[in-house]
DNA sequence: GGCACCGTTCCGCTGAGTGGAACGCATGGC
DNA sequence: GCCATGCGTTCCACTCAGCGGAACGGTGCC
């Protein structure tokens, strides 16, 4: 370290070094399915042997797995393990249930909730109607915020979580993805003012969503219900399911507070 | 540490310290919901500085969070996050969706898709038929391996699981809950003979269930296909189910060891 | 065959992580 | 009302765990 300045502290640390780089390590897999030892010290900024040992230590309790044909990692089921007791654990989730089976039986559609988690959505129940099982398996659990009905939603109540997807781009997910960071505003004011959000073709050609945003006791949008079906249906009636997401988030909101 | 050992190494650890008790940490969650920072320092065996310092770390980063009414801990939505794209990526899950899709067709039922952790079984999957939503949501996403008949499978052809579970007990979640080591392993026994396993009862009162192993390239039960449904139902035919699920974790091993 | 890169191993230096002690604050039994 | 107990949190000095760099064997591409 190149001396001169004053020696100055750096508690701003948010805890243990190694154990955050270890979860660096974790998050390098977010996107990429399969890394290398080499790859993740690059990304991470450590030495190699550094991130050998890092990985060494998550395979050891299952939090990441070597695929012993190609020698790279990748996430280990131990995450998901623990993840799915978090899901299950978490407050919303157990409100939540119930009234999303009984949107699911009102509607006859696909029900999804959706948290925000960095700049994209992340599905934590996601409630199928058996006649669309298979347009349903185009949807993955986590989509970019500005493509879905959640994540516009989410958005226009959320000043930081808007911004942090507009610098962060909009890419085209279809032909109809909004792609401009004004006609994402825009949408953004339409639902602010509508109190609901709707895509039509925007994340998957053929779908179209409806979604309301929930609000946790700050006030913030901590999460959106909503309603996924074939374009042409969903289209026939926005407002039906547009008013029942509304008032299964109005409820939600209501016993989250409580 | 009292001397008069020769000073004797120990290069046995599967890692970096700090970074192995930040995960044992976690695992304190995954029986108990939440804990606080000298309940997990004393279950672990670290000084209550050290668990306060990595639950704020794992905070910082989302796999953790402090309930702030009553102070402790609990697990984070990022492990939920991180733990879906582990499972989607696994390529057991992405070859087994089809099969245990055109299952659920075949059959009406409910179908399950579970893995060994520990001494109980991991829900991987689970495709719910309409009408017997309200049934299946009494089944948990982790259940003990002696009470399903997923657990008893794997167990039937993986000697060290069997013993890990009779080593934790058998608690009864029934009354038909197998209870004695000499009914379990009795039961294992069948298994072994029949090709497949049948639960009456012994998870949740009214549910039956009839699982199959799939063996992985070693040879080893790594994961087991089942069927739930209401017990008269699915008693009035077990060898339908049976050969059902038998042909469906055949199928997916072969395809797994391609 | 040479080169570049991979995952892995080894090693010495040092500062990050450790446990213990002290703090302020609830809780509850006397 | 008060002391005892336990909580989550903060601080600190000692020391050994974890760091980077160098070296190794293997693989695949020019």
């Amino acid at each position: 370290m190149p001396a001169g300045q004053p020696e100055q502290r750096k508690p701003v640390e948010g805890g243990l070094q190694s154990v955050l780089t270890a979860l660096d390590v974790l998050d390098c897999f977010a996107h990429e399915e399969e890394l290398g030892i080499s790859d993740v010290a690059r990304r991470i900024g450590v030495a190699k042997s550094t991130a050998h040992r890092l990985l060494t230590t998550l395979c050891a309790r299952g939090m990441a797995e070597q695929n012993p044909e190609t020698g790279r990692y990748r996430l280990g089921m131990k995450l998901f393990a623990l993840g799915q007791l978090a899901a299950n654990r978490s407050q919303m989730h157990k409100i939540a249930l119930p009234l999303l089976a009984d949107l699911k039986e009102r509607t006859g559609a696909t029900i999804h909730l959706a948290i925000p988690d960095g700049v994209e959505m992340l599905y934590v129940e996601r409630l199928e109607t058996f006649r669309e099982m298979a347009l349903m398996s185009a949807v993955p659990r986590r989509v970019a915020a500005h493509a879905t009905s959640s994540g516009k939603c989410v958005a226009a109540f959320d000043e930081v979580f808007a911004n942090a997807r507009l610098t962060a781009g909009l890419p085209p997910e279809t032909q109809r993805t909004l792609g401009s960071a004004r006609d994402y505003r825009a949408a953004l004011l339409q639902i602010r003012q509508r109190g609901y959000a709707v895509s039509i073709d925007e994340a998957v050609v053929g779908l179209t969503s409806v979604a309301a945003p929930v609000f946790d006791r700050a006030g913030k949008a901590c999460a959106a219900i909503s309603i996924v079906g074939p374009t042409p249906r969903i289209l026939a009636n926005v407002g039906g399911p547009a008013r029942l997401v509304q008032s299964a988030a109005t409820v939600l909101a209501r016993q989250l507070c409580r």
